[in-house]
DNA sequence: ACATTACCATCTAATTTTTTGATTGAGTTA
DNA sequence: TAACTCAATCAAAAAATTAGATGGTAATGT
């Protein structure tokens, strides 16, 4: 003789009826029913609910204290059945996003607010990395959805293009080669150079853009590389969208390089055939393709 | 075919062991039992929880997502189970006291403290009152006990006394009352009286020892009449063990009135036979006797 | 490669739990 | 007082759950 979920809801009615037949009336059951029923959970918790000396059955002090924690446990009951009905509508109960920090957090936020106010069951985990450490936790983790700069792409993925972001190379004013006119590869491989440090354990991916020169200083993301930027401590490739205003400023200057000082990347968004997009994460694909192409945003910085 | 506590049991169980074999035989069930209540629970909920396509049944995402959920529930019965099997040893679900401000709080709060101590699971309320307060919401609320000064016994209740405690009439030493010898009442009621207000909302009770001078403060506590007291505002009744210090440091001076400046009160616990203490309520009430009588605490206040 | 074992679904029959419908005694209302 | 409502109880019926047997498939051992 197991205790029954349904035996609180008996308890629940029962009281907000306030008599075993009205309850049983309400619950299409017959008022026997009723009776065993509470007989039942009262003979399984050991505890006397209700006092039937007088006519109308009372809730007992106890039976009230047992009636509150009841409800309590209805209420995670109709929370699971609302999680299950979710889930057979399609949502999926976690999304896992793997991010680039070379792109632009904005749109990315304001997708994920906006997600949230669809009300969207699913438990959401963003993780940002850099280089190859976005994809090499990509596939630890086995992530859903992965936002980033180069991709090299195989046939188990599905890769989706955004708007291009273009890069520039910048210094320091203050620095010596903030001045100089159509500088060499050679004169560059003589200065410090700032770079995203890999954020994947192992080394198997090399960032393309990178001079070759001896000084090579690796940062924790870009925040830290624009400051070193600031200070003089060296040169590098930054977003446009990330020093639009220093470089407006004067904060920093662009370097004249003779391979040319400006690159772009496509930004792609990545999942994989193994694990389709449930609900949510077609949602906030579609909500990131907008946000990327919101005109008036990030591209305005574009020069 | 109702959801069933059961099932997310077998759930648990099920992702303990890894398979449905094992987990009938912890159960002490047949294979096909786990079977059936897995699959019930499935088709309830709409969520394929197992994927069944590889060897060993694998829970999917959504199973491991309503797991966790049910795990909560499971936390919730044992939690209501756990409240019954106090219940079922005496323990009330409740214990609602009224307490007198005049007392001192210091052996109440530990009291309260030593309670908790012994990890009583009964709910504890406890409201201060002021003179006919008292008895007046321990009626209304149908508090189970009531820690009383003055007490008008009745059949139905049920007093034990507790150790006596005293008051002494005091005034500011700035004030003039404090310099007289042998004070007349007629010249007491010249000056300002200080009272706690009754907290009762119909004034059926009147307090003993009030002078009838035209001059009352009616003040809403005993940490506001010690405050008055000590701006020199009125003069006043104040137990013993709340004006030790200012007596002793010269901050405050016995009023020499020659009716006596001395009273004792018998506070009593009581409670009522209509609604017997449980166990909390019977702890409860040895608690405070024991630090009511408990030596070298307030008693030592008296002169 | 073959037999053996472990895994889980499914089926039927047996068992247990729950519901019903009728009855009873007690308390309430007209 | 008669008619009525309340809740408990009982036996029978209905429903849910379980055990035991069987079968197909995957892993494991020889």
């Amino acid at each position: 003789m197991k205790i029954d979920i349904e035996s609180f809801k008996v308890l629940q009615v029962l009281v907000e009826c306030g008599s075993f037949a009205a309850a049983a009336e309400k619950l299409h059951k017959a008022q026997s029913a009723i009776s065993y029923q509470v007989k039942k959970l009262e003979q399984h918790l050991g505890v006397t609910l209700f006092s039937r000396d007088k006519y109308r059955a009372e809730l007992t002090p106890e039976g009230r204290a047992i009636l509150a924690e009841g409800q309590k446990l209805l209420a995670q009951m109709a929370n699971i059945e609302h999680l299950a009905q979710s889930y057979s509508d399609g949502w999926e109960p976690r999304l896992e996003m793997v991010i680039d920090g070379a792109l632009p957090m904005e749109p990315i936020l304001v997708a994920l607010k906006r997600m949230a106010e669809h009300k969207v069951p699913t438990k959401i985990q963003l993780s940002v990395e850099f280089l190859g450490g976005v994809q090499h936790r990509f596939e630890r983790d086995k992530a859903n959805l992965m936002l980033v700069k180069d991709f090299r792409g195989a046939l188990q993925y599905d890769p989706r293009d955004l708007p291009e972001i273009a890069s520039v190379l910048v210094v320091s004013p203050a620095h010596r080669l903030a001045g100089m006119k159509q500088v060499q590869l050679h004169e560059l491989q003589q200065h410090v150079e700032l770079t995203i440090e890999d954020s994947s354990p192992d080394f198997g991916y090399q960032d393309d853009m990178q001079f070759g020169g001896d000084k090579v200083f690796y940062l924790s993301g870009f925040v830290m590389k624009k400051s070193a930027l600031l200070k003089g401590l060296g040169f590098g490739w930054m977003p446009d969208y990330l020093v639009e205003e220093e470089l407006k400023a004067g904060k920093l200057a662009r370097v004249d390089y003779a391979g040319g000082n400006r690159f772009t990347f496509t930004p792609r968004l990545v999942s994989t055939r193994e694990r389709p997009l449930g609900r949510a994460g077609q949602l906030f694909t579609q909500l990131i393709l907008e946000e990327f192409s919101r005109p008036g945003f990030y591209h305005d910085a574009l020069g």
